[in-house]
DNA sequence: GCCAACGTTGGC
DNA sequence: GCCAACGTTGGC
C-alpha cells in the first residue's frame, strides 16, 4: 500500500472542487510529465494521497482515495499521457503548511522539499503517518 | 510578478 | 546523441 502526493493549483482545480465530485471522484488530468505519469500508473485501486495547494495556499488540505487505476487522459488525443481517478476522503483538521514541513527534520527528505516541480509524488510511510499527526487526521 | 529550477524540444 | 533554446512550474 504506497502513499502519494497531488498537486494543484486552488484557483484552477482546489480541494472544494474535489469535494463538490463526491463519490464519483475525477480524473487528474492535465499531467504532461512522465515522471508524474509513471507515478500514476503505479497507483492502485483504494491507495491514499495527499490534496496539496500549490502556488496560493502552499499546504496540504486533506486525503483523497485513487477510484479508478490509470486511464487514457480524455483531455488529450496524444496517448502518451494516462491518469487515475481520485475523490475526496476527508479534509485535515489543521492544514499542513510547506513551512511546517521544511521546519521538521522527520521531513526533509520528502520530494515536495526536494523536487518541488514534480506534481504527483510518493510519499513515504513513516512521513505519510507524522503529516497525518500534524493535520490531526487519522493515517 | 519575478525568476530559478527543471523538463522538453529540435537543430546539428 | 548532444546541448542550446525554450516553456512551464511553483516558491518567494
Amino acid at each position: 500500500m504506497a502513499f502519494w502526493l497531488f498537486k494543484s493549483e486552488p484557483d484552477v482545480w482546489g480541494w472544494d472542487a474535489q469535494v463538490a465530485k463526491g463519490e464519483v471522484g475525477e480524473q487528474w488530468d492535465g499531467v504532461r510529465n512522465y515522471q508524474a505519469r509513471n507515478n500514476m500508473r503505479a497507483m492502485k485501486l483504494g491507495e491514499k494521497g495527499f490534496f496539496y495547494h500549490s502556488r496560493t495556499g502552499l499546504e496540504i488540505v486533506g486525503i483523497v482515495e485513487v477510484c479508478a487505476e490509470a486511464h487514457p487522459d480524455t483531455t488529450t488525443d496524444d496517448p502518451r499521457w494516462e491518469c487515475v481517478d481520485v475523490k475526496a476522503l476527508r479534509p485535515f483538521t489543521k492544514p499542513v503548511t510547506l513551512e511546517t514541513i521544511k521546519a521538521d527534520p522527520r521531513l526533509k527528505d520528502m520530494v515536495l522539499v526536494n523536487n518541488s516541480r514534480l506534481s504527483v509524488q510518493p510519499v513515504r510511510d513513516d512521513e505519510w503517518r507524522i503529516i497525518c499527526a500534524l493535520g490531526e487526521t487519522e493515517a
